[in-house]
DNA sequence: TGTACATCAGTGAACGCGCGTTCACTGATGTAC
DNA sequence: TGTACATCAGTGAACGCGCGTTCACTGATGTAC
């Protein structure tokens, strides 16, 4: 319970990311101004003195769960083996990432519920989108988006439908299936890749 | 306002449908008991001469929005000029099945909500998906499971991303971009079909 | 450096509101005679 | 077929509860002298 300056700040921080956390695990509803303040140690009416009100902290809170949610997907890519189209995919179609939805990509782990939130959600979310299309595209290296838009497709459509499935084998054969066939089609012969495999 | 045995039956339809309805366009907790009733002209109290509670009904309608888009789904395929493999993949990535929600499919419009709900909802789902990849894995042919998995998981994203994205032109161009690759994938070469464009 | 005071981060009681659920009631339906 | 009665679909007031938000307050921080 500090009361200088800088504590505020930080106050503020444990607060965003701990409600882009809980966004990200149960859904922009499920963030409540009560819990989410206890949740940080804190009591519910101190939450005023950082957000105008819940929505304006969801809205932010959003921002912030796809933006942590690019780095880490950045971050992972970098610290894997496989780098490149491979690796991409295959961090983002793990069984690892499908069980860790808290700290995973916010896009597919609240796509339904911004597809029909209001415009300015969409548009933050849409804004990630295009990040990861943009990225599938650099890896793939190819002049036109369609590829990407169907690997990125294929991607957050995957990691949702394997966290319905309650049959963990069937869960596991989905996502490697669509790992294997995304990754296969962009390399379809090792021959016509030049040397190190790393390098794009 | 019926009291016959006959209405109460109709009565308890009516609410079924509609709860279907505003859970694919609001999802599921966007359905209250009061408003729910009241969109069907009965007042809140009758509600539980027809369901067990605001859970039972949800789990209810939650069956019967997935039946629907399944149901949807196959009576468009056969109303449509296009059918077998490309006519399923071009009824369901268009643009007006990405703008009629609440009586589209109910995987793509609730695929997050469902991916943290609890085991019963998830087999709900996860018995509509398999369904999916069934009809996938029949028109495409194939003697396993793995294409049908691809396709299904680009239709699900695909049209789960449409929704979120605020440009309309590049809501359509992801769409159209996945449409055609599924669709090429599949049909490398015309020549190779045997005449008959509709059959399969 | 030390003191006096203003600032302001965080507290917790209180509010109005909408929610799911209960229940005594009403009056049409359906049935027994 | 007609009457008397039991059933039960639907009504609407009332409930307890958790929610978002407000606000008077506390006490540590930071600053003016």
């Amino acid at each position: 319970m500090g009361h200088s300056q800088a504590e505020k700040a930080q106050s503020r921080e444990r607060i965003l990311k701990e409600a882009a956390d809980q966004i990200r695990d149960g859904g922009l509803e499920s963030v409540s101004v009560g819990k989410l303040m206890k949740s940080v140690s804190l009591t519910h009416g101190g939450f005023y003195g950082h957000f105008a009100s819940r929505a304006d902290l969801l809205a932010q809170a959003l921002r912030r769960a796809l933006v942590d949610g690019v780095r880490r997907s950045a971050a992972r890519e970098k610290s894997v083996r496989t780098t490149g189209f491979a690796g991409f995919v295959k961090d983002y179609l793990s069984s690892s990432h499908r069980d860790s939805r808290s700290t995973g990509c916010a896009v597919s782990a609240l796509i339904s519920d911004v597809g029909r939130a209001d415009v300015q959600s969409r548009a933050v979310m849409a804004g990630s989108i295009e990040d990861y299309i943009a990225a599938a595209r650099l890896h793939l290296g190819d002049s036109d988006d369609s590829r990407a838009m169907l690997a990125v497709s294929a991607m957050v459509g995957a990691l949702a439908l394997s966290r319905v499935m309650t049959d963990p084998a069937r869960s596991d054969d989905l996502l490697r299936s669509v790992r294997e066939q995304l990754v296969a089609v962009n390399e379809p012969n090792e021959q016509t890749r030049s040397g190190n495999q790393d390098e794009i």
